[in-house]
DNA sequence: ACAGCCCTCACCCGTTCGGGTGATCGGCCT
DNA sequence: AGGCCGATCACCCGAACGGGTGAGGGCTGT
């Protein structure tokens, strides 16, 4: 190993427990030194311009800003800073966005402390990791979708938002669109399920397991 | 203290790191003994019955079965077994059913280790512990619900017919009543689970496995 | 270069939904 | 008996939704 001194990582989850076997997870390791703690994103973004760790290890969903503007703004001033994002559920669109914001691995909380030690590790040696059950979303770009099964990448985007409870306006105004298009993903994605209504179109989501 | 040994503790979490947190957490104190760990509920139950321990902290939110449920099934058997329900987010409804099952405490999983200590301590000696910040919703509630939380039965079938993408005219059909008795019913159930519309409403139920 | 798909946005129109309010009836508990 | 609540139904109204249609720009593969 050409380095003496562990590689530097910033926890950010807003539950301490998690913070806390991730603090003794890594006392465990050598190779690592916890050097800050967030319960919240402007923290998290606080405590990597404080700290410039090597890695920050970043819960998906914080409760004050979603996760891709943490990694949007920590890439901004701190490219080198290598993120991985933690999530509990496969958030598809949320993890793409924040992957596209500059993150470098997406991990489930369900991993064994073994993997998510042997993830760091890739991580800070410049590669990225990708938890098998969602790099398959992460491939399709344009073209077909074969991913996904049939919706485009904006379809099943405002799919995911639908099954929040959000309305076509509150979906406009979170992916920064025109109602209008909204309305047109929304309507397309139906024919595509064969749906005649939001609710319709989530059950049969449901059952396909598209979200 | 008349007992010399240490109290039992089973943790049922479906994200391993709260787990490690847990069992590093315990490790640390001399009074409590982690003897079990579940990830499902299912799991929960069958650790309870193999372990029968003190004290069960049960995550609010487990992939398979509602909070509640497995409070029911665990009391049903071993009513010795106090269990503490820990929750990331203030699900009134959800919590009250836990409560009414049996549940001995409510804890935020944003609390210290060592308030969480502190109750688990509470808890072993008999009392019960909810966090102030949801104690209020815990006051007298009428009804005849314990089971699924608050709805009536009305107020849940038409959930689950709603959940299937009918339309209200297409469920007044489904269970023969006017729509506006359909409509009524969907209200109430909206405002219990402090939903906006349909698919808000669905979102909650799921997130709380009424549905 | 061209076709094909995706993304974007716009307008109109009829239907459905959600909220407010109020009413009747029957069961249960006090 | 009176009160509380669930179940049933009614009317009105503004907001949101779903469907139809059209159109321009961008990217990909042939």
């Amino acid at each position: 190993m050409s380095r003496s001194k562990p590689h530097t990582v910033v926890v950010a989850d807003d539950h301490p427990i998690v913070i806390s076997g991730m603090r003794l997870l890594l006392a465990g390791s050598r190779f690592f030194e916890l050097v800050g703690e967030a319960r919240t994103g402007a923290e998290a973004i606080l405590r990597c311009e404080q700290f410039r760790p090597d890695v920050l290890l970043l819960d998906l969903r914080l409760p004050d800003l979603p996760a891709a503007t943490i990694c949007t703004r920590i890439k901004e001033r701190h490219p080198e800073i290598a993120i991985v994002i933690l999530t509990a559920h496969p958030e598809e669109m949320a993890v793409r966005g924040c992957l596209k914001a500059g993150a470098s691995a997406c991990l489930f909380k369900d991993v064994g402390e073994q993997t998510l030690l042997s993830a760091l590790m890739q991580v800070v040696h410049g590669r990225a990791v990708i938890d098998p059950r969602i790099a398959g979303a992460m491939l399709p770009r344009r073209g077909s979708n074969g991913a996904d099964g049939v919706l485009t990448g904006r379809e099943h985007e405002v799919l995911l938002l639908i099954a929040r409870g959000l309305t076509t306006q509150e979906i406009a105004d979170e992916i920064g669109l025109s109602p209008n298009t909204v309305k047109s993903h929304s309507r397309s994605l139906f024919s595509k399920l064969a749906a005649h209504n939001r609710v319709q179109a989530l059950a049969v989501a449901t059952e396909r397991g598209l979200i």
